[in-house]
DNA sequence: TTATTTTTTTAACAATCATTACAAAAATAA
DNA sequence: TTATTTTTGTAATGATTGTTAAAAAAATAA
């Protein structure tokens, strides 16, 4: 291939602009400090996202979408797919101080740019949505088997989870604390049993 | 009084401030903005908010400490507290479509300013916190009395509310529906039965 | 080699930001 | 009136922002 060799990968950049992003969302990171961070200079950014600092938020975020396509590979070999839906929840508790810190960067991208950016607001709330709907067919499935006892609609328990998501990952940072996690945990998942 | 006469309140200032943060967060909201909205000039934010745009969003955020104290009075005059809190909740439901856009500001607040502003993080957390005592004792009071039959701590129960307040002040924003508002609060709220 | 292409680095750019300086305005006190 | 004090409106300030322009660097193709 012609042209001189680039040095950065784009999947390299993307993954270190999501830590920042993820801490400082949007607006309060500046392109210096990406710049830092990455190791890219301006000028190799543009040239690898013509978009600018945008398309770098938004290939962020997209990159939780892939996450959790993974997630959903897991859940169809799974032959207890509900416990792995739990433990999703589970694991939170075992965090380290800073993760509790930043939370989610979906729910965190909701909040920052309803009445600012569109486009990235919906983006994030797909991807809540998208999550929404693979617990719900988990749910229903479960329900059907009779796994789970609880005749609440899958619908709304799938959606409970969505609210418990980001219930919990507003909670982790004003208690970024192992026992009061565990607890609120716990106790929450109980709905669905 | 010696001295040009004001012709702005200070608290009609915070409470229109208040708005546009509460929509669009600390960043993302101008000195022009607040100048417009507010009808002062830069010069009279300056000379009304000694510290500036930093020292009128903590008025914003402090303002709703205030409406918390008014609160805690209801609650205190109420014969049935616990109907009132739940009522609290239940009122989002008949929300605007706006309000529910905008969330919680305390809520907004520390989501926007982990990492980024110690001292608006921690103000938005008091609040919660405080928030939170006032549904631990509430609740801790109504289980004596024997009005609540769950067996669950009250202080597990007090941080529950608040989760589900985050929670709910997501999902409203995912999902701005009488309906599905509605279906989420009676389940959640099942809990401290 | 020479021409072409692409990436990198750096500097320049224009816009916007929060804040401050300053003088006019409008009151009171002497 | 004159002096003093405070608020107001406007313009200047300096810093920072995201983006782009330009040239050097480093590869391939002819």
């Amino acid at each position: 291939m012609k042209g001189r060799p680039s040095i950065h990968q784009d999947k390299d950049v993307i993954l270190k602009a999501q830590e920042l992003f993820w801490e400082k969302g949007f607006n309060a990171t500046s392109l210096s400090e990406l710049s830092k961070a990455t190791g890219a200079g301006a000028g190799s950014l543009y040239n690898m996202f013509k978009g600018g600092k945008k398309e770098l938020f938004k290939k962020s975020l997209q990159q939780r979408r892939e996450d959790l396509k993974e997630f959903s590979r897991q859940l169809e070999n799974s032959d207890n797919p509900m416990e792995l839906i739990k433990n999703h929840f589970r694991t939170i508790v075992n965090a380290d101080h800073r993760s509790h810190l930043r939370g989610c960067i979906v729910a965190n991208t909701i909040i920052e740019m309803t009445f600012i950016d569109d486009e990235l607001e919906n983006e994030a709330i797909e991807i809540l949505k998208e999550t929404e709907k693979l617990y719900t067919v988990t749910i229903l499935e479960e329900q059907k088997k009779g796994n789970i006892k609880s005749k609440i609609p899958a619908s709304t328990l799938g959606k409970y989870l969505i609210s418990l998501w980001c219930g919990i990952n507003s909670l982790r940072r004003i208690y970024p604390n192992q026992e009061i996690l565990e607890q609120q945990i716990e106790l929450q998942l109980q709905i669905i049993d």
